[in-house]
RNA sequence: GGGGAGAUACCGAAGCGGUCAAACGGGGCAGACUGUAAAUCUGUUGGCUCAGCCUUCGGAGGUUCGAAUCCUCCUCUCCCCA
């Protein structure tokens, strides 16, 4: 994997890149659609390739090992296979289920025992095991593997869980150098930042992950509950830190805001469920501003759901339309609002580069991050 | 013509003398959702000058300290028999 810096921002951190994998090229800074269990829900695959414009999608470890199986991903060749998509895929490695199923998992020095959400089963998830998952799973990024540390978290746990998270990180480099891809294309490990919300803990923890020379370097642990100011000071902090020359990925973010607010500070790449999540339950993501669907107001309202989107879906379908179809809780409203809320997700990070390599960056995102978080 | 059952808030449906402005569903309205256990979850849903008051359980009377709940008559629905 390879990182190239396109252009810089004179007034800002923002940058823009291109990342080039054995899969294809990415244009950074970049939304990657998350796909969970190895569909973005709701959308066709070929939907999310040319309407969506998506130039990477995400996989996660945890879901996928569950189902459908490491042994159905190793017979068909990997989830490019799996699923027809043959652009970059990256997989998380299963550190946020650390933290979204803390119920049902024991954390130990050694690694995590998950109870499976499915069937109740226990499965043990080390680094080196993971690794090894994620080998399988074949993606062209994987993540090495974490935990996600909660907000709020007091500062030992904090401490102590960055304390396990590099230890992780050690085995998960030494797993990958001793072992090799399973299809014929390379893998990049990505290690991820943690230290909660302590300013010290982020310093050390960014300033050993830049010691490890990975292809990228992503930043987790935020967009769990903390004030965006804490988030935004985070980020700020840990990306002064990580390498200028290799891409930084801010895991889990976020609002248009959020996305547009972190790409100032340097930040190249990004997921969020909210698009999908979001969309599925109503929410509509605009250049105007944010539209909750369901609410009265639109019921009568026959113009097109984002008279400037970048979707077919946009100009196909009018706001009504979509109401009715959402509030009826019709399968098709669910996939129009998901496709619209990830087209414009899309096109906010493609116009965000287009500024940055015209020079206009910092003003341009000033406006637009205060648009997009009206309430229409 | 004869016999029986029933009418409760937007809809369906509990309640069968006080703790009932009335359970529970649905619908309506609004909110939440950030490396997806989420096509999910939460709040609210008679009115008002709102820790109190007013009007409500088909209609009109009545019994009672007190009625959605008991009695009488009326209106309307549904079922069975002829």
């Amino acid at each position: 994997m390879q990182f190239n810096l396109v252009s810089k921002d004179p007034k800002s951190a923002a940058r823009a890149g291109e990342i080039t994998t054995d899969h294809g090229k990415i244009n950074t800074p970049i939304f990657m659609p998350v796909g969970t269990a190895g569909s973005v829900k709701g959308l066709h695959i070929h939907d999310v390739k040319t309407d969506v414009n998506a130039e990477i999608i995400l996989g996660n470890t945890y879901h996928l090992y569950l189902r459908p199986g490491l042994d159905i991903l190793h017979q068909v060749g990997g989830l490019h296979k799996f699923n027809g998509w043959d652009r970059p895929i990256l997989t998380d490695s299963g550190g946020y289920q650390v933290y979204s199923l803390a119920d049902r998992r024991k954390l130990t020095r050694e690694g995590v025992v998950f109870q499976s959400h499915i069937d109740g089963s226990k499965h043990q998830f080390t680094p080196e095991r993971v690794m090894d998952i994620e080998r399988t799973i074949g993606a062209d990024i994987i993540m090495a593997f974490d935990e996600c540390t909660p907000y709020p978290c007091d500062y030992k746990y904090a401490a102590s869980s960055l304390d396990i998270t590099h230890h992780w990180l050690d085995r998960c480099v030494e797993q990958v150098k001793n072992t090799e891809p399973q299809y014929g294309y390379n893998q990049a490990l990505f290690p991820i930042v943690q230290g909660s919300t302590y300013r010290d803990l982020r310093v050390k923890s960014a300033e050993y992950i830049a010691s490890k020379g990975a292809d990228g370097n992503a930043i987790g642990g935020l967009s769990v509950g903390e004030p965006h100011e804490d988030m935004y000071e985070m980020t700020d902090l840990v990306c002064r830190i990580l390498p200028d020359d290799k891409p930084r990925y801010l895991m889990g973010v976020g609002t248009p805001a959020n996305i547009l607010e972190s790409i100032a500070l340097g930040v190249d790449m990004f997921d969020c469920v909210m698009p999908t999540r979001n969309g599925r339950n109503g929410q509509l993501f605009t250049s105007e501003g944010i539209i909750n669907i369901k609410n009265e107001k639109w019921k009568d309202d026959f113009s097109p759901i984002d008279p400037n989107g970048a979707s077919m879906v946009d100009q196909v379908y009018s706001k009504a339309y979509l109401r009715h179809l959402i509030v009826s809780k019709e399968i098709l409203g669910a996939m129009i609002a998901s496709q619209h809320n990830l087209a414009f997700y899309l096109w906010l990070v493609r116009q965000a580069r287009e500024h940055i390599i015209s020079g206009d960056f910092a003003s341009w995102k000033n406006v637009m991050a205060a648009k997009v978080n009206n309430r229409l």
